[in-house]
DNA sequence: AAATGGAATTGATTGAAATCAAGATCCGAT
DNA sequence: ATCGGATCTTGATTTCAATCAATTCCATTT
């Protein structure tokens, strides 16, 4: 990779929105060394990043397009343990242990991916201290994300589940509209939070009751406090709504 | 703490069989530096060490006892995430994250606790990079253990799902014996396997039939075997059996 | 505009685990 | 040894999501 391709994929990777968590914060220079020693490939979507059981060689950050991690049982049935977005990262966790990925990597839509080798990373870490915080946080991050999926899988309702969701959604996207997209297939977000599509697709018309209107995967909500019914301390953290002191339903 | 005391729990903590990962690999002096800078406490059973969302402001490693993590819903149902045995710490997530505490801490038995604060921790890492190597380690197998409890509570069927737990313990306990202890309340070992006392107390009569005899928290097995049926890819690579290749299921 | 195929919805049925409700068993305290 | 409380087991019933099966919807292509 030469330094001129180098400044093309610089400027995208600055920018505020889908910068990677890997990088924030990183001088120019410890960028550079990164990305010098990484590739950036596409992939069509379809395609297996990884395979369960693999041996990986490399941590993967998502410059554009969508993943989807997933384990499958003996059976051969799945679960979405995640789904990346722009600037997300993936096995890091995985080259730290050592060992074989847990999970399968998908790629959900067309995809531009930057492939940093594991050893370099193990190496880096050690160097620079700042990547190494990255590092550690990213990995806490995973495994918070990871501690929701259980306690949505087990603890609420599809009803509430999908409420929760929702909800998390529109605080991610600014949630200053009044209406947002849920950027996956439905299918994929049913197996994310532990249903059937059936179920899924019961639950979204039942939580039209509440003031939330689906139309095709776009979600409009009466008004801003719609989708307060299902907030949590978790999420409460997160909510910047400017007159959160009027949410009928925080607590917080 | 003086010197003297730091030795007195020195030793427990360089053994084999107890060392806490985090401490893994570190010179005598880091051990010390830390050591130097952290409290052991003591907790009887029943306590709460942690509430959730609590601000937290250490990172615990247990010496000796049980802990559990879990994490409770609005309605007040509760899932565990961790069962902690002696070595094994908690909150170091939290305390990269910077937030509250996602989940609560209970003392299950009469522990003794190393609370090593965060702002050391923190630093620590930025100096000692054996240490942050082991930090990355630990949130690594955290953020592993979360994928399985996703995966064991989203697929198999609470049969399967206690066949599985049961396999793992005899595998971490040494399987070199025919026999060994369920070191957990079933109620607890339940909610960790995302189901019911009840159905837990049910499905493990049923999983008499393979040659499982459960006397109390004392789990007993015919042969070597008995339990392999419920094996699967994570499990086979930790497992040492002397003669794998006689297993009649292992396929790895 | 019709045709194809994938995704999503809807309905009917089934099955498995939660729940509700009683007992049994174990353990520590007296 | 006896009591009392917690834990665990067992049984009967209900509930709710998975499954099976049939449409409908939508995007793409021809």
């Amino acid at each position: 990779m030469t330094n001129l391709e180098t400044e093309t994929w610089l400027s995208p990777l600055l920018s505020a929105k889908g910068k990677p968590l890997l990088f924030q914060g990183l001088d120019k220079l410890a960028l550079q060394d990164i990305l010098s020693h990484s590739v950036v490939k596409e992939y069509e979507g379809g395609n297996m990043l990884v395979q369960q059981g693999d041996n990986v060689w490399c941590v993967f950050i998502l410059l554009d397009g969508h993943l989807r991690t997933f384990r499958t049982g003996k059976e051969g049935d799945e679960v979405t343990l995640r789904m990346l977005d722009q600037g997300e990262s993936c096995m890091a966790a995985t080259v730290f242990m050592g060992g074989n990925s847990p999970f399968a990597v998908e790629v959900t839509t067309k995809s531009r991916i930057l492939e940093v080798p594991a050893s370099f990373v193990k190496n880096f870490v050690l160097k620079d201290s700042q990547f190494s915080i990255n590092m550690l946080k990213t990995l806490a991050t995973h495994y918070e994300s990871a501690i929701d999926q259980v306690d949505n899988i087990s603890i609420k309702t599809p009803f509430q589940r999908i409420g929760h969701y929702l909800l998390q959604r529109h605080i991610e996207q600014g949630s200053n509209s009044m209406s947002f997209e849920l950027g996956f297939k439905k299918a994929t977000i049913a197996s994310h939070l532990g249903m059937t599509p059936e179920t899924f697709s019961r639950a979204l018309k039942k939580i039209q009751k509440m003031g939330i209107t689906v139309e095709g995967n776009k979600i409009k909500m009466r008004d801003a406090f719609a989708l307060c019914h299902f907030c949590d301390l978790e999420i409460a953290k997160n909510c910047s709504q400017a007159d959160k002191e009027n949410c009928p339903h925080c607590h917080f």
